[in-house]
RNA sequence: GGUCCCAUCGUCUAGCGGUCUAGGACGGUGCCCUCUCAAGGCGCAGACACGAGUUCAAGUCUCGUUGGGAUCACCA
């Protein structure tokens, strides 16, 4: 275990971190949190930690921790120091070390900070229940057991009795919170109850385990999501007690559902996994998060991790919770994939949804230009594929097009000998689409289009000549032959 | 319900007393470009929740009201 008292140097070291739990998918929520954390850290020169929280056992679940390690790397907000990555701190899994947890909870057992309750959960629920019967609102534990005398507290728990470790939370005053983003945020003692430290299967509960990881951890700004900030106090309650440096404060607002309600599983999409699944680049998710919140100086809204290091500042976060909105992300994915994206790194992107959807593409030179082709024409890479269709399937045509080509039938049969012989590069096919239109007193669209239903078995598609051109001589005949019979 | 937080277009936001007849972006809508569809360009519609103060002057400061959210577990 890492020794408890942190050296004169990681005082000074600015320390953040993100405490997940492993419990079930990665979630955005967890990415955003990370990248204020990153950001923050690395801008002042810190470092940015992970410290799995799972002491909850019921919840736990062995592969969460992985994916969300991975999905980390994914987005390029890896932890500096971590269960995988490793680091001074001791370990970054939060069961490793309850036994700092229990010893803690014993010290302010014993300096009178924290003492025994003997309430069985059972018991608990039943005065909760009388209690919001009575329609008197709830009003947290009822401390009967915090004047239990020393003498039988020590009895109870020596004959086997179970028990949990409550903080003695003060009765009267108040408890003041300095928030780096809303200033101080004052609680009155009397609607403060005693939480429970340590559980009666000797687990820490959240509010001690993390507060004394925090501190074992040399964690100088605790940067965490705004559900937190009704629970500080005691989170402070818990530092004052054990005579701690208090962290920084700064919770940061929540990101909604469309409703406003705090964002979750049922109302949105939640899970980063499936973003990446859908073809959002990581770049355009850390760029939208970036802009959750909080915006650049100069209004731009096309930014990265990098831009944020130069340029964040807490002043520049707008407390209002903001939506989760996927269609602008797609929106900015969009303009990831014309227009931050090289052509290679949107083919290689593009890859893995065109094999997957049983596309042969080892034709690069055609790959490439079908791509860039449909480059301006899919926001996410999974709509790939189905744009793609046409240029690696046989045509499924739909009834437009299957009119229109009935109606220009006769241009296809006299444009094909002429399409026959020539060099097939758009700069020698336009003057001969154009002449053979410009020759019959056609409009060109009456002899493009019925060429493009054709070629694609739809009405819409990218330009002319990218469309010749990346699909290639061969085919383009083949296709306007078979629609001449 | 108690406590705490928050409050500019439907959404993300700019605005840190006068430059605001409130700016940008997504979405919507119209036009342009054009072989179609996109992309792109140019327009349009669309917001300071309300009420008191403070001030020569308030979207900007204070208070209240209303509204929204979070939290009240031996979960994190």
């Amino acid at each position: 275990m890492a020794r408890l008292a942190p050296t004169v140097l990681e005082v000074l070291m600015i320390k953040t971190r993100i405490a997940p739990s492993p419990t079930g998918d990665p979630h955005v929520g967890t990415i955003y949190q990370a990248l204020f954390n990153r950001v923050f850290a690395h801008q002042n020169g810190g470092k940015f930690i992970l410290r799995i929280e799972d002491t909850d056992r019921t919840r736990f679940n062995p592969e969460s921790q992985k994916r969300l390690l991975e999905m980390l790397d994914w987005v390029g907000l890896p932890a500096d120091e971590s269960p995988t990555a490793g680091g001074p701190a001791g370990s970054y899994i939060q069961t490793e070390r309850v036994a700092n947890h229990q010893k803690y909870a014993a010290q302010m057992l014993s300096n009178g900070t924290a003492y025994r309750a003997f309430d069985t959960s059972a018991e608990l629920e039943e005065r909760r229940k009388i209690a919001e019967a009575a329609k008197a609102s709830y009003r947290g534990y009822d401390r009967r057991d915090r004047n239990l005398t020393r003498e039988e507290s020590d009895a109870r728990a020596a004959s086997g009795e179970p028990f949990v470790i409550r903080i003695k939370a003060p009765l009267e005053g108040e408890v003041i919170v300095q928030d780096r983003l809303r200033g101080a945020v004052v609680f009155k003692a009397s609607e403060l109850d005693d939480k429970v430290l340590l559980k009666a299967d000797g687990m820490p509960t959240y509010h001690l385990a993390a507060m004394s990881d925090d501190h074992d951890m040399g964690v100088t700004h605790v940067i965490r999501a705004e559900e937190w900030l009704t629970s500080s106090p005691i989170h402070k309650l818990i530092i004052e007690a054990m005579g701690w440096n208090e962290p920084e404060w700064i919770h940061t607002p929540l990101l909604r559902n469309p409703d406003k309600s705090k964002l979750s599983k049922r109302k949105s999409n939640t899970s980063v996994e499936s973003y990446k699944e859908m073809g959002i680049t990581p770049e355009a998710l850390v760029n939208y998060l970036g802009m959750m919140a909080y915006s650049m100086p100069d209004g731009r809204e096309l930014f990265g991790f990098d831009d944020l290091i130069e340029h964040f500042t807490w002043e520049r976060v707008s407390l209002g919770g903001p939506v989760f909105d996927l269609g602008k992300l797609t929106w900015l994915n969009g303009r990831y994939i014309r227009e931050v994206l090289s052509l290679d790194e949107v083919v290689s992107r593009a890859k893995p949804y065109l094999e997957k959807a049983g596309y042969d593409i080892s034709d690069t030179v055609k790959l490439e230009k079908v791509i860039d082709a449909l480059r301006p024409r899919f926001d996410v890479f999974a709509d790939v594929p189905e744009k793609a269709a046409y240029f690696y399937r046989d045509i499924v045509f739909d009834d437009k097009a299957r009119n229109k080509i009935e109606e220009g039938r006769g241009h296809l049969a006299a444009l094909l000998p002429l399409l026959e012989n020539a060099a097939w590069t758009w700069g020698v096919l336009e003057p001969i689409i154009k002449g053979y239109a410009e020759s019959t007193g056609a409009k060109l669209g009456a002899v493009m289009q019925p060429i493009r239903a054709a070629l694609t078995g739809k009405l819409e598609s990218p330009g002319m000549g990218e469309l010749l051109e990346a699909l290639g001589k061969e085919l383009c005949l083949k296709r306007i032959k078979s629609a001449t019979n």
